[in-house]
DNA sequence: CGGAGTCGCGCTAACGTTTGCACCGAACGT
DNA sequence: ACGTTCGGTGCAAACGTTAGCGCGACTCCG
């Protein structure tokens, strides 16, 4: 047992390895006296009606045998003779943005628990560079696809589900793809009621890439709550913008030109909130006084700054989870429905205007429940059946 | 006709398709009249002594054919036949530490290039799951590894080595294993020459995870350049911590609490350097005129804060790229040698005591001019030129 | 005691590529 | 005119697995 690590304790010279020397299943087979299908069989627990199973002494023989000289198969072999690689790929955005990345996270666990593997790929939401991508991805043969970077419009993946891949979506949600997402019109709706609720009434939004169905649908939300409370939000304050920090600060600059100061700000990602908060602060505004900031996501980040940013918590890790194992389902066979996550409010100094302290104040404050950046553990989102 | 997509214009219809319907080589040889054999010289370029190609006419026809009925190889059956499979297995701490994100996007690009694909997998610097990711990448019969997670001792890295598994490390180094590091040494001692040259004298440390190269060789720079002048660093004001904010947070408490607080503080990374400040903030001392603070990376957020914090900056990307350049070298059989790639210090506030504003003084607003002394361009951390 | 059923396992043919070798015609040198 | 060389292809054997089929031996029961 002490030697029974990786290439076998045998010490390398195993009769029928591989060219690299690594045991296969004829090395197994060999070894314990049986034909290699037998120890194919054995190995792949196989069951089921009109197949029929080694003896159990021949089977614990085989896999003691397995398990001492380390075989592992042989996955292009595998993948040859049955077409199906245990693959997925991913496309996002880009991943060292925090929440893609968050994302991801949980879409590699939950596809390792099922023996799956990923490729990841970025395409910074550029049409161009998903087609290329996805190409690269489905030339590996991989079984299917989880896309984070869909067009609202949604051209491209009609076309790839054309073509019989099998794929989800996450995080942004496009035609009648299954996807899942975080409920973006409840927590556009969560910012808005919060803003209201503390007596705002000159809303700007910082909308997000107006191909991105997050930043609509946050947008869309927002507005709404706005309007069955009477309060109009105008267009001219209603900005696009990236997703990241240089994006909230061109949209926070484009708002303040209007020469119409809001007295409350809803940006639909974190980032670009982090961006507009230095240019109010820069215009001599003090957030959380002055004017009210409201980002998305939660990212850690958010509970550090000096004025902790009021966001929308959505549920990062877990939509990945969940996106992961929805395609598990889909690819077999069964027939799947989106799924939307509630978001929830985590209300901090940019709106309530009291200084918690910069190192978020654990504990302490009406900021409390932040929670400390670092591990946020996604708490476990109800989920809502979809009448899509 | 009408869904004629992608799988080539010939409808879909194929002969000799495999199962999913994809064209092989068959499909593509049948088409043009040759044999298979031919097709595949044809399509892999072959060349060199002892080989004849096909005859221009032969080949251009094949070319053509494959080209319209969008082969491509199945990397099942070439990596079976070839026992290569072009694809890399990258190990990180984690993936939402955007420091590691950032490499692994160089490393992804680069690898590209060479038409590789690859796997990435966390293992939050647990050695349990660092066996465990490794087994089941090498399971996947990688060509080749990248750990950005290495240990300093490097035991498992020699167990790796001895099986014959190509890898280069990325980030921190560890024993005699290629490596693609940042000069930690250079980096620790531009920080400390930029503290000493500012008239600090009694200086903290707060200097990650002991295991990794990284907080050690910045830590040593930074000692020994402090040594040199004369200024001696005291154990006690030198502690470990997490590279993460709450890791920052923790360890300035703990020098504090030795009741003897310092004049400037190098923080390893610049996260931990935020999670500081907060406390240093709580604790009532203003980062930049009271109490310098330095980080290391120059991660996109350092500019951003409302105190700029002044830190080392990293080619982050390049390492990536260059890892995965070194690694391809390393399979091609060459004999490679590590690199150490300079790092450069960036001054802001934190340091100079200048406030530039949140907005990283973008033009834009009163704090605008007030551009620190040699101060450098704060955000597109100049793209290496990656040779494609 | 003999036939039917079952159990345990071996045989064999794929899966899609690559590659050493053999073969054939044409050009070439003497 | 006749070997020789070489350019252009075809042949076939792998690579490591899986899965349908079939065959002996054993069990069971009438």
């Amino acid at each position: 047992m002490a030697g029974s690590v990786h290439r076998g304790a045998g010490g390398g010279d195993l009769p029928f390895t591989d060219p690299a020397g690594r045991p296969t299943l004829r090395t197994v087979a060999e070894l314990a006296g049986v034909h290699v299908s037998t120890a194919s069989r054995v190995l792949n627990q196989v069951s089921g009606p009109g197949v029929r199973s080694a003896s159990r002494t021949t089977s614990e023989r085989i896999r003691r045998i397995a398990q001492r000289v380390g075989y592992s198969p042989n996955p292009h072999a595998t993948g040859l003779r049955t077409s199906r690689s245990n693959l997925v790929g991913v496309l996002v955005p880009r991943l060292v943005d925090i929440v893609l990345a968050t994302i991801y996270e949980g879409i590699e666990e939950a596809t390792a628990t099922y023996g799956f593997s990923t490729f990841v790929a970025n395409t910074g939401d550029d049409p161009v560079a998903q087609r290329q991508r996805t190409e690269m991805v489905l030339a590996r043969r991989v079984d299917g696809m989880i896309f984070g970077d869909a067009y609202i419009d949604g051209g491209f993946l009609d076309e790839i589900a054309g073509r019989g891949v099998p794929f989800v979506l996450v995080s942004r949600r496009a035609g009648a793809h299954p996807s899942v997402t975080c409920d973006d019109v409840l927590g556009g709706r969560l910012a808005a009621e919060h803003l209201l609720g503390l007596g705002h009434r000159r809303l700007a939004v910082i909308a997000g890439e107006p191909y991105a169905s997050t930043g609509i649908d946050r947008t869309a939300g927002f507005r709404a709550a706005c309007a069955e409370a009477g309060v109009e939000v105008p267009e001219a304050r209603v900005v696009h913008s990236g997703f990241d920090t240089e994006g909230g600060r061109a949209a926070m600059v484009e708002i303040l030109a209007g020469g119409d100061v809001p007295d409350a700000v809803f940006a639909v990602n974190d980032f670009a909130a982090v961006g507009a908060m230095g240019v109010l602060r820069d215009a001599g505004l003090a957030v959380g006084r002055d004017i009210g900031v409201v980002g998305f996501n939660d990212v850690p980040l958010a509970g550090s700054l000096p004025v902790g940013l009021t966001t929308v918590r959505s549920p990062m890790h877990e939509m990945g989870v969940r996106a992961a194992h929805l395609l598990m389902r889909r690819l077999r066979g069964e027939q799947v429905e989106s799924e939307r996550l509630v978001p929830s409010l985590v209300p901090r100094a940019s709106t309530l205007g009291v200084e918690v302290g910069w190192s978020g104040a654990r504990g302490v404050g009406p900021g409390s429940g932040a929670g400390a950046p670092g591990s946020t553990p996604d708490r476990p989102a109800p989920r809502t059946p979809t009448p899509r």
